[in-house]
DNA sequence: ATGTATGCAAAACATTTGCACCTGG
DNA sequence: CCAGGTGCAAATGTTTTGCATACAT
């Protein structure tokens, strides 16, 4: 199945492109920067240069199977492409992510770049915030 | 003016403070990177060290004087805080960036960080585009 | 005077790249 | 076999820090 995407992007099938495509689609975490890809794989055993794992993410980018994000806290995390865009609400304390989707925002988004004569290529709304103690795992 | 931001900020009131903070409040362009600060008053004939530009910044961050954005392309910018509250339509290809306030999106986002359980502390909401023609400068 | 600021150079990070070696098809 | 992938170490680019010196109050 894994194959098949990197085939499909013209990509080899290698050893290391399938742990981290395996990993990404496996993990609980569904955001990872590329540093804990490298520890997660070290934990199971695989260990892949860091280097590769920043070529092999960018390649994934590049071939739309993930998608980069710039949250705050230097390094860049990166996603599953899942077809389904989505923005994030994120907790300050405890790290934890939320996926959300809100229709009357992304048209209103497409109607605020239109009126002031842009294309979207692309767009990111991250809330910051604190999640309720219950949830809150710190 | 400036010196009194800075004193209220508890800050020393000093010759790079003051002309960072002028040329933040004067510069048409809004968002300055540090090393965009840096050359600009370099050409001013101010020279102050990158080093200093960052602190002094990272203290007027903490004060509330300006808001360190992160947009893509690695280095964070800056701008004042002019107390109102506003998201970023940035252009991909001449960097154009449009500054825009939408109450219904705001609202939205209230609740839907609500309806989490989450209490928002800071959100950012960036629309990346091309801007038309006539007004891209590149 | 004295606590703070600054400059410089070095350190710290995250990420990228050059190059010799290895591997998948 | 051979183009492309990988590891390692070194380079990069941005931001931070240590320390000796300079400055504001």
């Amino acid at each position: 199945m894994e194959d098949q995407d990197l085939k499909r992007a013209g990509l080899k099938v290698t050893i290391s492109r399938m742990k981290i495509l395996e990993l990404l689609e496996n993990s609980d975490k569904r955001h990872m920067s590329a540093e804990d890809i490298y520890k997660a794989l070290l934990d199971v055993g695989k260990e892949i240069g860091l280097a590769t794992i920043y070529r092999v993410l960018t390649q994934f980018e590049a071939a739309g199977l993930v998608i980069r994000h710039h949250f705050e806290g230097g390094q860049a995390v990166f996603e599953l492409e899942r077809g389904h865009h989505h923005d994030h609400l994120i907790c300050v304390k405890c790290g934890k992510i939320v996926e959300f989707v809100d229709e009357s925002i992304e048209a209103k988004q497409e109607k605020i770049a239109e009126e002031n004569g842009f294309k979207i290529s692309d767009h990111s709304l991250i809330i910051y915030g604190v999640c309720s103690k219950e949830n809150c795992q710190q």
